[in-house]
DNA sequence: AGCAGCCTGTCA
DNA sequence: TGACAGGCTGCT
């Protein structure tokens, strides 16, 4: 579900609600939501305080007292929401039980997300793993171009590797990438370094201004309060196949690529074959 | 690199 | 009924 703004919106709804609070219980609804079971999250939580909340690309992190955290991939549908006992959502996969009473409920319809407990040296291991790249935040566009020309597939797919830049889903990848003017199918190394700086640019400008208006909400992301995000109506590429595009005109059109349905502009995204792409060809 | 599999819900 | 959905893992 959620890509970088909607993580990073959850982040700081975490970091000012939570954050100092002491987690008095721990429950989970959903075995297979915590890998490392009921006593793994307690291990990391029961009895303790929230310190706060960071983020890498797509991947939420519970700080809290004693260096533990509780790594949370939303995946799909997965979402932070504020609760109390009167009510549980439906799909509640996991409940924090605060010291005040208040709840803190992980809800995950689909079942993908996870909740992960890390110790100091389980948070290194994450990052060491090789499995999640720089955050496209904090990427240095140099070497971001440099890694960039030297791919073989095509720019989509590679956008959407975590491994290689962490944070981008298929949302901001199609807005990034009309924005941009470059055809999904694009090869990834035929770019050029200042192409490949000029999507890491345009990519960074698109989640900056997602973030300002708390994210993206299609189906069902929300905030910590339950607020839609307001980035959607912002729009330019995903879920509008069919419509003009806001700049020539022309119908946007869908296509998969990877496995993920992908909406582009036939008319601002050159096809790989067409004149743009050889522009900095070898 | 590409694809099924994981799950549940919604829409045509 | 079948297609599709904001993601990631583990297998060819």
């Amino acid at each position: 579900m959620p890509e970088l703004p909607e993580v990073e919106t959850i982040r700081r709804d975490l970091e000012e609600q939570v954050a100092g609070r002491l987690v008095r219980r721990v429950r989970l609804l959903a075995p297979k939501t915590a890998p490392g079971g009921l006593e793994g999250l307690e291990r990391a939580m029961a009895g303790r305080r929230v310190v706060g909340a960071g983020r890498h690309g797509k991947n939420l992190f519970i700080q809290m007292e004693g260096g533990w955290r509780v790594l949370a991939q939303l995946r799909m549908t997965g979402q932070f929401l504020w609760g109390g006992p009167e009510r549980l959502p439906a799909h509640a996969r996991a409940v924090f039980e605060l010291e005040d009473g208040d709840w803190l409920v992980f809800r995950d319809i689909r079942r993908f997300g996870r909740l992960v407990p890390l110790d100091e040296a389980g948070f290194e291991a994450f990052f060491s793993s090789g499995r999640v790249g720089p955050d496209v935040l904090e990427v240095d566009a140099q070497a971001f171009a440099h890694r960039l020309a030297s791919r073989r597939g095509r720019l989509k797919p590679l956008l959407l590797d975590q491994s290689f830049v962490a944070g981008l889903g298929n949302i901001y990848v199609d807005e990034t990438l009309h924005l941009a003017g470059l055809h999904p199918l694009a090869p990834a190394g035929g770019l050029g370094p200042d192409t490949a700086a000029r999507v890491l640019k345009t990519a960074q400008d698109i989640l900056w201004r997602a973030i300002e208006l708390r994210g993206s909400t299609t189906s069902n992301y929300v905030g910590l309060a339950g607020r839609p995000g307001g980035f959607q109506r912002h729009h330019r590429a995903y879920g509008r196949a069919g419509q003009p595009c806001l700049a020539c005109g022309q119908a946007i059109e869908r296509i998969v690529v990877g496995g993920r349905g992908t909406c582009f502009c036939p008319g601002c995204q050159a096809h790989p074959g067409g004149p743009q792409a050889c522009q900095e060809s070898p």
